[in-house]
DNA sequence: AGTGCGATTGACT
DNA sequence: GTCAATCGCACTA
């Protein structure tokens, strides 16, 4: 399956195009561009894999209500919530639905497009294939750490989504990756097939 | 103040 | 395919 080819040039979404739910933002966000400005120029990638993580969900940071890290899921949509995982891996998280709600969408997953070669520096490989596979490799990719908790993701700054109009890819579906708790949720979406969707084959059909 | 645990990754068989 | 490093945070006392 080959990538969907941009229709126009990139632009900002806004957040009033961002659906509420996190499930339908969760799905809304497959296709869609992470966008960032680095100081040697732009880089960001397609979307292709996605978590919902929603109220009542155990396995959700929200569940217990707001702390000092997750405060970011509880404040206005369309924010980055920004962790770190395993110590070493950050992860970027778009919060949703109201303030005061803990919910949030995971990007787990970029099929690289601008600035690839910025991306190959920042994770010292040249492989494509592993450049933003994965959670804490996009963040790595796009140099996005705890500076960026917090922001709004579809404001002026130097990490927003972005859409450019292509076609969105057929959307699977399956449990989240990597959970002990609530592990049968089928809160996971990604683009079929795509090469670039980070998990086993078997979550890839 | 101490403890246990991950929304992972990379190295290795 | 398997496995362990790693450390910030939330929770208990």
């Amino acid at each position: 399956m080959p990538p969907a080819l941009p229709a126009t040039a990139p632009r900002r979404i806004k957040t009033s195009e961002l659906p509420v739910e996190p499930v339908r933002l969760a799905r809304f966000l497959i296709g869609k561009l992470v966008m960032r400005r680095l100081p040697e120029g732009l880089a960001g990638g397609r979307i292709v894999e996605t978590e919902a993580y929603v109220a009542g969900d155990a396995a959700g940071h929200g569940f217990n209500g707001p702390t000092p890290r997750n405060k970011s899921l509880f404040g206005p949509p369309g924010h980055a919530y920004v962790y770190i995982a395993y110590g070493t891996s950050m992860m970027l998280n778009v919060s949703s639905s109201a303030v005061g709600i803990g919910h949030g969408v995971l990007i787990r997953a970029l099929e690289p497009v601008v600035g690839i070669g910025l991306m190959e520096q920042n994770r010292g490989t040249l492989k494509l294939r592993d450049l933003a596979r994965g959670p804490g490799r996009l963040t790595q990719a796009l140099d996005i750490d705890l500076r960026f908790d917090g922001i709004d993701l579809c404001g002026p700054g130097d990490l927003w989504l972005a859409t450019d109009g292509a076609t969105a890819p057929k959307i699977g579906r399956s449990v989240r990756i990597g959970l002990t708790k609530e592990a049968h949720r089928p809160l996971r979406f990604f683009a079929r097939g795509n090469p670039f969707v980070s998990g086993p084959k078997s979550l890839n059909v």
